[in-house]
DNA sequence: AACGCAACCTTACGACGTAAGGTAGCCGTA
DNA sequence: TACGGCTACCTTACGTCGTAAGGTTGCGTT
């Protein structure tokens, strides 16, 4: 059912993969304001109009390219051998999410700029939190460390989750199947949730507070610089 | 010369304060995408193109209203009576900046889009090298703090002076004329700039390597959460 | 009375994202 | 062998964007 087509000068058929592909190689090249639709598709050898067949619309594009970028982490850091202890790995990864983030300087800005976190983004903060856990934190600890962490743990900027894309679950009915699943796929997260909501009347809207979070962080800071100054 | 013009209406004349107030108005309102000249000029009761007279450009416009917001960070920084110590300075500093930011939450991805970082943040961060040294410092462990602060200082996203815009000084011949003036006006930061060009082969091009930040920064988050978790 | 200039307006153009509706070639079925 | 359907791409067209080019208006000066 469907094989390409083939015409007569029998290209290759567009993918989502290859369109997505090709609009990171423009934005590496000559940055993302030079990512149009007629360009992409020029590049491409199409018509603009036909990228609409594999993605629905401009802002999707822009989804599945930061998505891309994000994949491209994931795989260099799960490419790697495993670390000794949980500092070495921590650091290994967050310079491996560096490394890939150098060859992509428009990335930061345009992650920050997508109206919801990617998918991606939770299973990655899983594995941080799993070894943060692993190595004797505690799950406050280490939701803590998540938020200091912030644009470390993939090379840009921090206050994503926060206040610009605070509207929380606007969807569908399916948000407990949802739920659940996301339960399975990232279950380090998922306790460290469970471990952090017990107090503060409203779940899960509120539950992280950014001011706390940023005090922390902001003391964190100063506490060892402090040190360093003797 | 050149009173405003009075026309039948007599409406206050447009001056480059009154957009760029308007646009700020309608960032916080509607978001950075609702900002459009057509918009922008309909809300001052005037046609798009009588917004050029004021402003040359769009980018100049988006220019700004990114240096409205650092200037109201300024200017409540300005406004708080004067701290005991350089760290309840820096804190309280970083938390007057945030208060600002949390009013203009599309502010960090829009200043991560210029493609200068303004002046005024020049004479911001010269502040928080007064502090520093002032309170017993290096200049070079006030630059790394600089760097460790990345976000927090503006509350926002780091890596702004890095990658992309590190194009050096493409300019004019007057360059030497605008780096005395700046000396003048940013006096710790160029002492700092000074302390910290020793060795380093090519002086001002890369002489605060990003990678060496980057781990730094990365240490010490390690180091006081390794503490915390005793 | 004549002029100049500051401040605003009118018109128009090209590039953008995309809605609506084709069209070409392969497929399975008859 | 004929044919309808599907996938994958194309054509045309609309509204909105930033802005180049060139008015128009009316105060201040001479």
């Amino acid at each position: 059912m469907g094989r390409p087509v083939a015409t007569k000068a029998s290209r290759t058929p567009l993918t989502r993969e290859r369109v997505l592909a090709a609009a990171v190689a423009i934005a590496d090249a000559e940055g993302v304001k030079a990512l149009t639709m007629r360009r992409l598709a020029a590049d491409l050898d199409v018509e603009a109009m036909s990228l609409y067949y594999h993605l629905p619309a401009k802002e999707a594009l822009l989804d599945g390219v930061v998505e891309t970028v994000l994949g491209e982490i994931c795989a260099a850091v799960a490419a790697r051998e495993p670390a000794e202890d949980w500092r070495a790995a921590i650091r290994e990864r967050f310079l491996t999410a560096r490394e890939v983030m150098l060859r992509h300087p428009w990335a930061p800005v345009l992650l920050g700029s997508r109206r919801a976190v990617p998918p991606i983004v939770y299973a990655y903060y899983d594995g941080i939190v799993a070894t943060l856990v692993g190595g004797g934190f505690s799950y406050r600890l280490a939701h803590r460390a998540l938020h200091a962490f912030g644009s470390m743990a993939l090379g840009f900027a921090q206050e994503i989750f926060s206040p610009a894309n605070a509207g929380g679950t606007t969807e569908t009915d399916t948000a407990e199947e949802d739920l659940a699943a996301m339960a399975a796929a990232v279950p380090h997260l998922t306790a460290m949730v469970a471990a952090e909501v017990h107090d503060a009347g409203d779940p899960m809207l509120g539950w992280c507070d950014s001011q706390v979070e940023f005090e922390f962080t902001l003391d964190l800071l100063l506490d060892g610089l402090a040190r360093l100054r003797g």
